[in-house]
DNA sequence: TGAATTATTTAGTCAAGGCTAAACTTTAGT
DNA sequence: ACTAAAGTTTAGCCTTGACTAAATAATTCA
């Protein structure tokens, strides 16, 4: 489905929209990729085709929903591995981007979320451009992640609710849980997305809903510092 | 040159060449890529035609020299993928196989090189299966490598020489060199492989000729401990 | 407004790597 | 030794993602 080659053009896409306004030319697409116009006009049409763009011939295209969360997953997976080889690995920041060209399109949610949490959720790359984080937008104030979305097997302190009204809350109380707590994802259920957790504290284990779990913001247990390096213009 | 497919290949024959007897069969490579003994055939076609295989027609095929050496290559970085993802992420001893199947794709001698000091240069996957050093040979005895081909900024001891005459180790006198010493390599020379290193004791700068870096083992300054994993069948 | 310029798409081709079906070797069994 | 079975290659086709050259649309400018 996504190839090596849809994802470069997917990233170059928003990349371009980003930068400049929100419909991007075939030649600057092409120049990005470091394609021609010809073959640029063909990937944009089945781009079009399938969903990732909406493509208005002879002006330009423009990332759909779809294809804009596609394009921030492979940013993140660029930008976490920059990340990692800089600071963990020893690489000079200028040495990495080709490196992370390829590792972005090596595909597994869980790798990423655990290459995330093993790099303490960081929230800029080494070129001072922000990571996106694992719901497909930048990261905010803190590194934080959805319950729902997070590594198995690694502790978790419950940091923040997306969805703060009374009944959720009220539901919290009963199930446990509250700022603070920290808790371990033993096993994710393909079914529903339903989660078996551990606390830390009652080594109790408890059946976790998907309505929970998406409400609920949790970071590393200890989570490292965070390194801030200097800016500069590339990804 | 080394597509993805070509290196999958190399791999598959490796492996049969290991298990089974030197020749290996066009059936049994089809089924170790997943793949047809029609498409396998034109594949070997072109791996025999590339120097990587001697291929006789109907009597299967042999790893050259140089295939072998490739081949070693993408198994040594199937398997330091392996390590990282059990002994850093945390995932399972079977959860690792399909990703480091695509990592072992990336191909950068750099990154390969510090992900294996990174690691402590282990020498058994999580599977138990021996992880081939930078030279392309199982390691033998201790963790170590050569320092001509030891990454850069990263503090090394001394661990042995590959030439025990004695011109060679008096050449190490008068160089200051001799086992226990510790020394990173701060620069390495693209002209002839020559490169600046710093003693760590005298913080002494001093150029090596490759004829002597070629020569030496060295490990990383503190290893890590080394962990033994329960064995299995797969790669 | 009517070229001239620029941007984009279309047409035609190619290489890599797959596939199925058919032809051809090699091997095994009687 | 001859034939049946098994293994291998060849022939013909397909998809993806490139390319060049030519046609067509959009834009700019006199
Ligand atoms: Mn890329
Ligand atoms: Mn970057
Ligand atoms: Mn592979
Ligand atoms: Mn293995």
């Amino acid at each position: 489905m996504l190839t090596v080659s849809v994802e470069n053009y997917l990233k170059a896409i928003l990349h371009l929209q980003v930068e400049g306004g929100d419909r991007v030319s075939t030649t600057s697409i092409a120049k990005k990729v470091a394609s021609t116009p010809a073959s640029t006009s063909a990937m944009l049409t089945k781009l079009g085709e399938r969903g990732w763009v909406e493509h208005r011939p002879y002006h330009g295209v423009r990332l759909t929903t779809k294809g804009h969360r596609v394009a921030m997953d492979i940013l993140r997976r660029h930008r976490l591995w920059e990340y990692f080889l800089v600071d963990r690995l020893g690489f000079e920041w200028d040495e990495v981007h080709e490196i992370a060209e390829e590792l972005e399109h090596v595909d597994s949610k869980e790798l990423i979320n655990r290459l995330d949490a093993f790099l303490g959720f960081p929230k800029l790359d080494p070129h001072g451009d922000p990571i996106p984080g694992p719901n497909g937008r930048f990261r905010s104030v803190a590194a934080r992640t959805l319950l729902a979305e997070a590594p198995r097997n690694l502790e978790l302190v419950v940091v923040g609710v997306v969805d703060g009204g009374d009944p959720f809350l009220r539901h919290l109380g009963v199930l446990g849980v509250q700022l603070g707590t920290r808790l371990t994802v033993m096993e994710r259920h393909a079914f529903d997305g339903s989660l078996h957790i551990k606390f830390a504290e009652t080594e109790e284990v408890q059946m976790l809903a998907p309505s929970v779990a998406e409400r609920l913001w949790v970071d590393q247990s200890n989570p490292s510092p965070i390194i801030v390096f200097p800016e500069t213009e590339d990804a």
